[in-house]
DNA sequence: TGCCGTTGCTTGCAATTCTTAGCAAAGAGT
DNA sequence: ACTCTTTGCTAAGAATTGCAAGCAACGGCA
């Protein structure tokens, strides 16, 4: 919808881990109400600070969080940045969520192919 | 005297270039005014992307910028485990698939099971 | 002397970040 | 019914970033 991608990468990745706004502000200090706004996209480039605490609460890595809100990262060219991104959004994953995911993803991009290239 | 950093070096990495305020502004995009500010202390954490502009202006180091200016730098790493199988079977993802994905498996586990993480 | 361009710096001002306080809906327990 | 908690979310405000405009001092040149 919106030019949003940050937010919806930071809000799966939490209700993906079962958190609520409110654990994560006691596990990273940033308040329930900002962490809403941010995941919502009314906040579009939070501070590096704040993307510390979050990676580092989420356990996933602070140099994506940074590439996902627009920032220059010192390293990454983004060459991998798709497979990261994805592992890290979703937390750990059993074998059979790896088939299902796998199996869906084939879904889409089948459904996809026959409206649009 | 201050508990400046960021402003003393950005200052005199301009003054040993001989370059003015308005050079930098020519070559960087940011304006003289404010990069008075920060070469003076006004200013604290200016955005990476500014430090990033800064940065190749000056021909050094972003990362060492970040440093100065007291943003968590990223350590090359931060690896996600568990997930490398995924990522090497899905290769490269669009944004809009992985927002799929990650509604498809938050379906999938309130569908499976309530009681295991 | 007067005039003009350059330099560093300050002054408003708009836009943004981030917090505290609180609201409405949903749920569980009595 | 009622009460209490939890949940996501919003409102209002303080603090900060960043820019356009302008100011005072300096130097060069006729």
């Amino acid at each position: 919808m919106n030019g949003n991608d940050l937010g919806n990468f930071l809000a799966s990745a939490r209700t993906n881990r079962r958190l609520t706004l409110r654990d994560v502000e006691r596990a990273s200090g940033v308040s329930n109400a900002y962490l809403s706004q941010i995941e919502r996209g009314r906040i579009k480039q939070p501070s590096p600070i704040v993307l510390h605490a979050l990676a580092a609460c989420y356990g996933i890595s602070y140099g994506l969080l940074m590439e996902r809100a627009g920032y220059p990262v010192p390293e990454s060219g983004g060459a991998v940045e798709g497979l990261e991104g994805l592992a890290a959004r979703l937390g750990s994953v059993t074998p059979e969520e790896e088939d299902a995911l796998a199996d869906y993803l084939s879904f889409i991009r089948r459904r996809a192919g026959r409206d649009e290239p």
